[in-house]
RNA sequence: GCGGAUGUGGCGGAAUGGUAGACGCUACAGACUUAAAAUCUGUUGUCCUUUUGGGCGUGCGGGUUCGAGUCCCGCCAUCCGCACCA
């Protein structure tokens, strides 16, 4: 193939993006009669850099809305930006540069390097979080939510860096120390602004089941976060007051085994009972100091602390139980405080053989029925109540039910339901975030800006320089009259948090006016998104918020959408091997050089050791920079290898040899597309094959079995490259190169043109998706297996749809058949049609 | 601890209960070339025979079935999520 002259990506690609773009080929339109497809890929946060994750992540996307586009569909497939958020506000501190340059300057670099990779993408809807166009009307949104009362204040406990002077989420905080100052984090109560999510839990939870093209994994972490459990709340009063301790269990069954309670260090009575009482507040400091993490939760003893109250027994007022303070018992689950039943949970028996309290089995454990529990293992299987006076002989289920029903008849109690799910706290002690409008005035209380004060805009002149919130510390931004009463009020100072910015995005790219969040009409032509594509770490929280954002909006009455994201795919990592030196210190691939099974550093000539493959990261020296690999293989190279080998859902491993193949194929399709020849005739068998293929590639898009679809791309490209000259050869070839263009966009523009498709200037972009002849679908012979006694003897062509005595005839006139019987008595022949023959001896 | 996923050649992975290993990568052999690159043609699960064939093979042990990678039961391993949630 000397005459042929390669694929030079480096000068096709921007040839056609420029088309594209001067075509405005991707622009969607919002008044287009075609069936819609709203496609749409999380979008990044402008870190600076694009990272080999968000090529794979936006290569599937663009796959998808390529294929739709050739469908038939009116595509929206928009991108932006998630710009608010804290690196920019470590970058002001740490280079001395304002988070909104810092911002814009990473979202130019990162547009250039997308723009780089050929997605088919309407950057007319192109939005920045952080921008007063984008923000503005999310605070409308926000002050429609507090309007209908699904905002509200409270005091909340926040971790609290003394020394950086903010604010910070679990996650920074290690050990308990702030991860950025290293200082022990405090404990501090501040106000607060919450959104009512668990007003939703019911919802958000029932709405799961109707999500099917979501992968189950992801509804069942939402399930298992909103974390709904029905059971009793019920008091336990202090003896002769009406005065007590109420309680939630899901247990009510095993309320005859109770034999003590126990309240959380923060609860009201331990709060009250600890101001005389110092050793009890030495104690309960002592539990807010246990450690959060994982391994200490597990290796925490259970400790408590007896208050020398007691309670009442509902079932029995004259059985008094004992009170404790314990560090098992959380303040914000359920009412803080829990009868203990130390038989039949594990938690409740470490606690009772620790004090020496009774432990009384009230659920048979087979036949164990006795009282008095042995051994250190609570028992916590179904069975029969016992020792439990009227309730023994029902079964766990009975139980409850009766028990409730009493506490409800005799007003001591009630059935409730009761959720993990807490309220979702948005405040955020940060300048670079969205402005909570709301104005703190001494007389009128919190009052919202009004609509015609939006937005509420960041100053540009703050100081990094110290610590602390910078809109806290403005001179002028926070003083401001009231809105109602015109006296000197101050704005609030806190912002909200970025995932509230990215909880209605997809809303806005389906509708952008100016003067208001979105027109509900356009939005919901497009809205519910047809397939959302990320990473699976949003599999909760960005998933959950969005989800109840837009059943808010929806409740408020903005949009008749209640789920955004009608199908959620979630992709894998992007991983690649990993070095080290002797010492431990992380090489990267480059500095590495392999001689057989040995690996030597190239510069030192010392071993270095290859360590597992692992994500991508800048501190294991084992990332690859997109515009480096675009650089060196071009865009389609890239794109086919993100798309091939893996499944989607699982990772991928980044390899040089790879990405190298990817090469060889790009090239190899481009010197197919020379081989045009003009001969005439028909090849019905690769006719055949190359509309058994545009079928499977089109089903495995759809199903988004990328790495699938690529190997039956390969797959024609052999069965071309084997076939001779032929009208039917001519046909493939052209074929291939439209089933290929969603994944290799330029290559497939530049073979069009060239295999002369193009008449008119039409673009592959533009061309429909080929159509599948069913005749050609289905085979005139067939391949039959024939089995003795279910193993594989021989294979017979025959006649599609031969009658099935036919087929037995010649099963068993096969030398190979025969000689596997060996004589012996058939006992009887199954077969399937077109498909095997079994011959059971 | 609870929940979930996964386990197939040297590697990534294919396979509506019906011919296991498609397709790609790697490796090896050959062709072309002065040579290299590129390209092309083969071979590439394993063992025995080395031609015909045949045995064994989808983490392990059972089961259902004419037939199991696939379905059921019990283990093991790895990964992920959640976690003192009453």
């Amino acid at each position: 193939m000397t005459n042929v002259e390669r694929f030079n990506p480096h000068v096709a690609d921007a040839r056609w993006q420029k088309i594209w773009e001067e075509r405005s080929s991707f622009v969607a339109d919002d008044n287009s009669t075609k069936p819609r497809a709203y496609v749409l890929e999380m979008f990044p946060y402008p870190s600076g850099r694009i990272h080999i994750g968000h090529v794979r992540n936006y290569t599937m996307g663009d796959v998808l809305a390529r294929y739709k586009r050739m469908t038939g569909h009116e595509v929206l497939h928009p991108m932006g930006w998630d710009a608010f958020g804290m690196p920019a506000e470590n970058a002001a501190m740490e280079k001395k540069v304002h988070p909104g340059g810092w911002t814009r300057d990473n979202i130019a670099n990162m547009k250039a390097q997308l723009k780089r990779l050929g997605f088919a993408i309407d950057w007319t809807r192109e939005l920045a979080t952080c921008e007063p166009e984008y923000y503005g009307h999310e605070q409308a949104l926000f002050l429609k939510l507090y309007a209908a009362g699904l905002v509200y204040r409270k005091e909340s406990a926040v971790n609290w860096d003394p020394v950086d002077m903010t604010v910070l989420a679990n996650e920074q905080v290690i050990d308990g120390k702030g991860w950025r100052s290293g200082a022990p984090v405090e404990r501090r109560k501040l106000s607060q602004w919450f959104l009512k999510i668990t007003d939703f839990a019911e919802e958000l939870l029932a709405g799961l089941g109707s999500l099917d093209q979501w992968p189950d994994k992801v509804r069942l972490m939402q399930e298992n976060w909103i974390g709904k459990s029905q059971g009793l709340k019920c008091r336990f009063r202090f003896p002769g007051g009406n005065d007590g301790i109420d309680v939630f269990t899901t247990r009510p069954d095993t309320m005859f085994g109770a034999s003590f309670v126990a309240i959380a260090a923060d609860h009201p009575v331990a709060q009250k009972l600890a101001t005389n009482a110092p050793e009890l507040q030495a104690f309960i400091e002592e539990c807010r100091k246990g450690g959060t993490t994982a391994a200490d939760i597990e290796t925490a003893e259970k400790l408590g602390f007896n208050t020398g109250l007691t309670v009442e027994h509902p079932l029995d007022p004259s059985w008094h139980l004992p009170v404790y303070v314990a560090n098992f018992v959380l303040m914000d689950y359920g009412t803080g405080a829990v009868f203990g039943c130390p038989a039949h949970d594990q938690r409740d028996l470490d606690f009772a053989r620790k004090y020496h309290l009774p432990v009384t089995r009230v659920v048979a454990d087979g036949d164990l029925t006795d009282s008095n529990f042995e051994g250190n293992i609570a028992y916590t299987n179904p069975g029969v109540i016992v020792n439990s006076h009227w309730m023994n002989g029902m079964t766990v289920d009975q139980a409850k039910a009766d028990v409730i029903a009493k506490a409800e008849q005799e007003g001591w109690g009630q059935g409730q339901t009761q959720y993990r799910l807490r309220d979702w706290g948005v405040s955020r002690q940060r300048y670079w975030g969205t402005p909570i409008p709301i104005i703190h005035c001494q007389a009128c209380g919190a009052v919202p800006v009004p609509n015609d004060q939006l937005p509420v805009k960041l100053p540009e002149d703050v100081s990094f320089d110290i610590p602390g919130n910078p809109l806290d510390r403005h001179p002028t931004w926070s003083k401001v009259d009231c809105p109602k009463c015109h006296q000197e009020a101050r704005r609030e100072t806190d912002t909200l948090d970025t995932f509230v910015d990215s909880s209605w995005y997809f809303i806005r790219f389906a509708s952008q006016p100016h003067d208001k969040p979105f027109d509900r009409a356009a939005a919901e032509k497009w809205l519910p998104v047809d397939q959302y594509i990320g990473g699976v770490e949003h599999a909760i929280l960005h998933l959950l918020y969005a989800r109840f954002w837009t059943r808010a909006l929806s409740h408020i009455g903005m949009i008749d959408v209640k789920e955004p994201f009608a199908s959620l795919f979630t992709q894998g990592m992007v991983t690649h091997q990993t070095y080290q030196d002797a010492n431990g210190t992380w090489l990267s691939p480059e500095q590495v050089r392999r001689e057989g099974d040995i690996w030597t550093i190239i510069d030192s000539g010392a071993p270095a050791v290859a360590g597992r493959i692992e994500k991508m990261s800048k501190s294991k020296k084992n990332v690859v920079d997109p515009d480096d690999i675009v650089d060196q293989y071009g865009a389609d190279a890239v794109r086919w290898f993100m798309l091939s080998d893996s499944p989607p859902e699982r990772d991928l491993e980044w390899s040089e040899a790879g990405i190298e193949g990817c090469w060889r194929f790009v090239q190899r399709l481009w010197r197919l597309t020379s081989q045009v020849s003009n001969a005439e005739g028909v090849d019905k068998a690769l006719d055949r094959k190359t509309h058994q293929i545009i079928a499977g590639v089109g089903t495995d898009i759809e199903a988004l079995a990328f790495n699938k679809a690529v190997a039956k791309i390969y797959d024609l490209a052999n069965a071309i490259e084997k076939a001779a000259p032929s009208a039917s050869r001519d046909t493939a070839i052209r074929t291939i190169v439209t089933l290929s263009a969603p994944m290799v966009p330029h290559l497939a523009e530049e073979a069009w043109t060239q295999l002369g498709a193009a008449s008119g200037g039409g673009l592959i972009a533009d061309a429909p998706w080929p159509a599948v002849n069913p005749q050609l679908l289905v085979e005139d012979e067939v391949t039959i297996a024939i089995q003795v006694r279910g193993k594989l003897r021989d294979t017979l062509t025959v006649a599609k749809g031969l009658p099935q005595t036919e087929v037995e005839a010649l099963a068993l006139a096969s030398q190979k058949v025969q000689h596997a019987i060996d004589g012996a008595d058939i006992r009887k022949i199954i077969v399937v049609p077109d498909r095997l023959v079994n011959i059971v001896l």
